[in-house]
DNA sequence: GCCGTTTTCGGCCCGACTGTTTTCAGTCG
């Protein structure tokens, strides 16, 4: 089965199916649940579920049993399931081409395909909409109106948005949920709004804003008016007495939910996440005799319900140390966080300074020029509290100058940055060096002496396979003066995946030789991303959070920086640009 | 089908909104 997409996203998509199939059928309600289970696993996944199992690792996984495991042990190695193809061979196969549509779930497919007779996988969603436009939905029983225009609807938004970008970047859903709390705040009955979801949990990709509001009950109706009077609104899709839901431009939705002062916090812990961190926080509870809701928690035996007002105490209640946002992944952190072992995650205040900037100085570089000048950025620098700041303009172009010209540039920005000794900011001297596809740095030997420190990155054959490009990045890491290894998967966030690398080498050969893994602040890159973070802690990895900024305004995205940070695990101590000056300094130019 | 500090059997997260109902099913998060 060459070239099969095994991809989690698949892989998720084949459970769902079958638990459709399976639903169908009538089948044992559990079995169901645990199907849909094992897919939002997978979909949530740190690493591919395919090389989980080429490490004979698929039992370690929860929720993959020994039957799951084993069906999916013979999908990697045969391309198939026979038992899938059986079940799902039960129901007709446009059925499964229905459901990808939200909103339309297994039985209003199955319903539609046997009641309108559809046999044609390929085109059922025109079938479909055909036949609301006929008005063959409406008659159909336990159908309506109402049920028909909302199907057509559907399946059309649906048709709209499968090309589009799914998800929005995270300082991008920052602003407009920013601009949307302005808005709601605008009412008085509004006594405070936050972000919450994905969003409060800083994932690098938003798929939808969630907003919590805290207001007196009284007042629901007002503020739920108010808000689907936004104008930037392209759609309603409920609003009721609690919540309501809406699509505004860019198809982006958003969330509301209302609630008073004393349950506040009960409500932020619900409405934060991440799903799977809630359902294995209620079934921990749940063997304390506790139900949890968005109300609050409840002592199963006498029914009395406890409310918080704050979420701190909503987890202390459990016997749990507070679990900042960051980290509710539904990995481990409830165990972590019963033992009171949780690390202190590193904050924005710890970061002294920013090793990754592009100025305005030309150095005829092989990329992208900065747009201010040492002097604005050392400024800026201070206005951010940083006690040092890194120039590490790109390479001089290779191609185009003969191995002396770059000497003597990198001469003559040595000497410029020398002059730019400032008590209240400490300076570095860097570059930024393309790796080339052999593994050799874009820089003659010579020019290395006029530097403090190299970030090393690729910016070019993305392509090549995993062992070459792990060779490659092998390579260059043992130049001298190598500091940081730059945006180290190369990813952009909805344009390009990243490049392969086996990480476990990367990460062993950066904690041997004390090499700093970046993760990079700048918006479309987030990277290194956090899951590869966290697996880097084991390996002792140290990391640089830097912005990659070209401009000043963009030194402000440490901000985003910090969060992959914390959402990999790290503590102050893992990240180098927390030290103070001195220290840091040792470790810069340590050779 | 999954899972285990009470449990290898007998449980399995919880609630809101909508549309079709006259008490609930389907879908979503």
């Amino acid at each position: 089965m060459k070239g099969a997409d095994f991809s989690n996203k698949t892989v998720a998509r084949l459970l769902r199916d079958v638990a459709a199939a399976y639903l169908l059928q009538s089948e044992n309600q559990f079995k169901i649940i645990a199907y849909q289970n094992a897919a939002d696993t997978i979909e949530h996944l740190n690493r591919e579920i395919r090389d989980v199992w080429q490490d004979g690792q698929l039992g370690e996984v929860p929720t993959l049993g020994q039957s799951i495991a084993g069906y999916l042990d013979e999908l990697f190695r045969t391309g198939h399931v026979r038992h899938f193809t059986e079940v799902m061979g039960k129901i007709p196969a446009p059925v499964f081409e229905l459901i990808k549509v939200p909103t339309i779930g297994p039985k209003t497919a199955f319903k539609l395909v046997k009641s309108l007779n559809l046999k044609n996988s390929r085109n059922i969603l025109t079938d479909v909409k055909q036949a609301a436009e006929k008005g063959r939905i409406a008659p159909i029983e336990t159908f309506g109106e109402k049920s028909q225009a909302e199907i057509l609807a559907a399946i059309s938004r649906y048709q709209l948005t499968a090309f589009q970008v799914e998800r929005i970047v995270l300082p991008m859903a920052f602003g407009l949920a920013a601009d949307y709390i302005a808005y709601l705040k605008q009412l008085p009955e509004v006594k405070r709004a936050d972000m919450l979801g994905s969003l409060r949990r800083m994932l690098a990709t938003i798929g939808d804003i969630d907003l919590l509001v805290q207001a007196d009950n009284k007042d629901n109706k007002t503020i739920i008016d108010h808000f689907v009077k936004y104008p930037k609104i392209i759609k309603v899709d409920n609003a009721g007495g609690k919540k309501a839901s809406v699509i505004i431009r860019s198809n982006i939705h958003v969330d509301l939910r209302i609630q008073n002062k004393d349950d506040y916090g009960s409500m932020l812990q619900y409405f934060t996440g991440s799903k799977t961190h809630n359902i294995e926080l209620r079934t921990y509870a749940l063997k304390k005799d506790y139900s949890l809701s968005e109300y609050g928690i409840k002592n199963v035996k006498n029914d009395k319900a406890l409310h918080f007002a704050a979420e701190k105490e909503f987890y202390n209640f459990l016997k749990l140390q507070y679990i900042p946002p960051e980290i509710r992944e539904g990995t481990n952190e409830i165990e972590i966080a019963k033992k009171n072992r949780l690390p202190k995650l590193v904050e924005l205040t710890d970061i002294n300074g920013d090793l990754h900037t592009h100025s305005s100085y030309d150095l005829k570089p092989s990329h992208d020029l900065g747009a201010n000048t040492f002097t604005e950025m050392m400024e800026k620098a201070k206005t951010l509290g940083y006690e040092y700041i890194g120039f590490s303009e790109h390479n001089p172009k290779v191609s185009d100058l003969t191995s002396e010209e770059i000497i003597e540039i990198l001469r003559k920005k040595q000497i410029e940055t020398k002059k730019l000794t400032n008590k209240e900011i400490q300076i570095f001297n860097g570059l930024e060096v393309d790796i080339q596809p052999t593994g050799d740095l874009a820089i003659p030997p010579g020019a290395i002496d006029y530097l403090d420190y190299l970030i090393v990155s690729i910016h070019s054959s993305f392509s090549m396979n995993r062992d070459e490009q792990t060779a490659r990045v092998m390579k260059a890491l043992s130049y001298p003066k190598v500091r940081i290894l730059g945006h180290p998967t190369g990813r952009l966030l909805n344009k390009r995946e990243g490049y392969e690398l086996d990480w476990s080498v990367i990460f062993k050969e950066c904690a041997n030789r004390n090499i700093a893994i970046e993760i990079n602040a700048y918006p479309v890159r987030l990277d290194l991303p956090d899951s590869l973070v966290r697996q880097g802690l084991e390996y002792g990895v140290k990391y640089m959070i830097d912005t990659d900024s070209h401009g000043i305004s963009d030194m402000d995205n440490m901000f985003y920086g910090v969060a992959v940070a914390r959402r990999g695990w790290c503590q102050k101590s893992d990240i180098m640009n927390t030290l103070a000056y001195e220290d840091f300094r040792k470790w810069v130019i340590n050779k």
